[in-house]
RNA sequence: GUGGAUGUAGCUUAGUUGGUUAAAGCGCCAGAUUGUGGCUCUGGAGACCGUGGGUUCGAGUCCCAUCUUCCACCCCA
């Protein structure tokens, strides 16, 4: 049965040369996200159900719709993680992290689960890279998390990694807008999709980003939230545009960008990038004042984002920048005889203890076979091990690019043989 | 969740209006003077033709269902 052969539906796998992909991705971010203050959580793969019910919020798709929720062998309902910020934060109350001084600043990598029909760069099983700050409302700690975001992408290279940001201000000043915003559009209702019919009674946000040309253009003259921000929100988002100027941070100031988690507040925003010739958000965030409160904590600031660690890597792909792949084999020892074989694995073993990558054959094969296998699988050295090599306590090592040979001693001063003539030819080789 | 495509060896594909043991290239394995890789030559292994039903004397080819992948929508990282 193809159950048994096939991975389930929006699952990948990831074998050894993708891995040292992600091994890179994570170890650059790692580096970047801990040079900007951020310690790395990991918290549980499933939490109680309830805690994205209010965290994420009841009302969005991703509760409504995706989640794998189950119940445990006692009774309790579960749920895989749809996404980082609401276990983090649970973490971060749990552990009173607040008492050790604040901000806070968290990041993780998760894997996450949602159950949606599957496309490209769209899975049921994903990975994010989160980070998140709690404890702040100064803009300048938005700015500091926009600027982790853009940092990354820096780091990697990537062109055509476009900031979007946008404020859908407090609660307060958010409801006159949606007010608003629900007037307008119920007096147009006779021209609008079908979808923004729909969107009209669950969020009418919404219809600002529909793709249909009849609705694009109504939202077009729609009120805006940047234009209903009260006095407050207005500062923060001016404060938090002036921060991103001061390092250079390039953006542009989309209206509809709207969040689909109920948690977010003022500051919304996204790293938008080409992937097949379709924009896809790689990384989006903001700033949620109010979850902390929502979960039971004392009220306090927060923000953060999250980070499609696939899509980086099919935009990486894309781009086609090159990450230094999985080291290759060092140096492979080929052997002719029972004695020699004994006498490669010896070698190995002694230039695996000295952190040398090393192999030799386990498969029984002949001379040239090894040869070839040394071959592809890229070792820079290869050394032949035979009756005369043993008696003479002396090897050639052959580099198998140039196809130069050096006599190396088997003996005592062997690793330091093999060491000096690799060191030699390195140097020779700049 | 809605609509539309797709599925033949590890990979890329061929397979004629349904007709004998399903092809090819690349890759893999092994040989070409039991001591040296990359080139060449020769040979070999490898496919229950996504899966399950049905039509038929006969199905990779037709029909139905189901799964996967992909595209658009919904939504989102």
């Amino acid at each position: 049965m193809a159950v048994l052969t096939q991975a389930p539906r929006g699952t990948e796998d990831v074998l050894p040369e993708e891995a040292a992909q992600w091994q890179i991705l994570e170890t650059v971010m790692r580096s970047e996200a801990s040079l900007h203050g951020f310690g790395e959580v990991r918290t549980p793969v499933f939490e109680h159900t309830e805690l994205f019910q209010r965290g994420v919020g009841d009302t969005t798709d991703i509760v409504q719709k995706e989640m794998y929720t189950f119940l445990d062998k006692g009774g309790r309902s579960v749920t895989l993680r749809p996404e980082g910020t609401a276990g983090a934060a649970r973490a971060m109350l749990e552990h009173g992290v607040y008492n050790n001084g604040l901000p806070v600043k968290f990041y993780y990598f998760t894997s996450c689960y949602r159950y949606e029909k599957a496309q490209k760069g769209r899975l049921r099983e994903f990975h994010q890279f989160g980070a998140e700050l709690y404890g702040s409302a100064d803009p300048l700690a938005d700015a500091e998390v926009i600027l982790l975001g853009n940092s990354i992408f820096e780091r990697f290279g990537l062109k055509d990694v476009r900031l979007e940001i946008n404020s859908i201000g407090c609660p307060s000043c958010r409801a006159k807008y949606l007010e608003a915003l629900r007037a307008y559009f119920e007096g147009r209702k006779g021209e609008l999709c079908e979808t923004c019919l729909d969107r009209l009674e669950r969020n009418p946000m919404r219809i600002l980003d529909c793709k249909s040309p009849v609705c694009s253009a109504i939202a077009a003259d729609a009120p805006r939230m940047l234009d209903y921000l009260c006095d407050d929100c207005r500062a923060h988002f001016e404060s938090v545009k002036e921060a991103l100027d001061a390092v250079g941070v390039a953006y542009t100031v989309n209206p509809s960008i709207v969040r689909g988690l109920d948690y977010y507040t003022r500051t919304v925003f996204e790293f938008l990038a080409p992937i097949d010739g379709r924009e896809l958000a790689v990384c989006a965030g903001g700033r949620y004042d109010g979850l902390i409160e929502e979960l039971g904590g004392q009220s306090m600031p927060a923000l953060g984002f999250g980070l499609g660690m696939e899509r980086l890597l099919l935009l990486l792909k894309q781009q086609s920048i090159e990450l230094p792949g999985s080291d290759p084999c060092e140096l492979f020892i080929a052997f002719l005889g029972q004695p020699a074989k004994l006498a490669a694995f010896r070698l190995c073993d002694t230039l695996w203890k000295s952190s040398v990558q090393a192999a030799c054959d386990v498969n029984a094969r002949g001379l040239k076979a090894q040869m070839k296998y040394a071959d592809k699988i890229g070792a820079k050295y290869c050394l032949v091990l035979g009756d005369d090599e043993l008696a003479a306590g002396k090897a050639e090592l052959k580099n198998m690019k140039t196809g130069e040979k050096k006599k190396i001693s088997l003996g005592d001063s062997f690793l330091d043989d093999y060491l000096t003539a690799v060191t030699m030819e390195e140097d020779l080789s700049f």
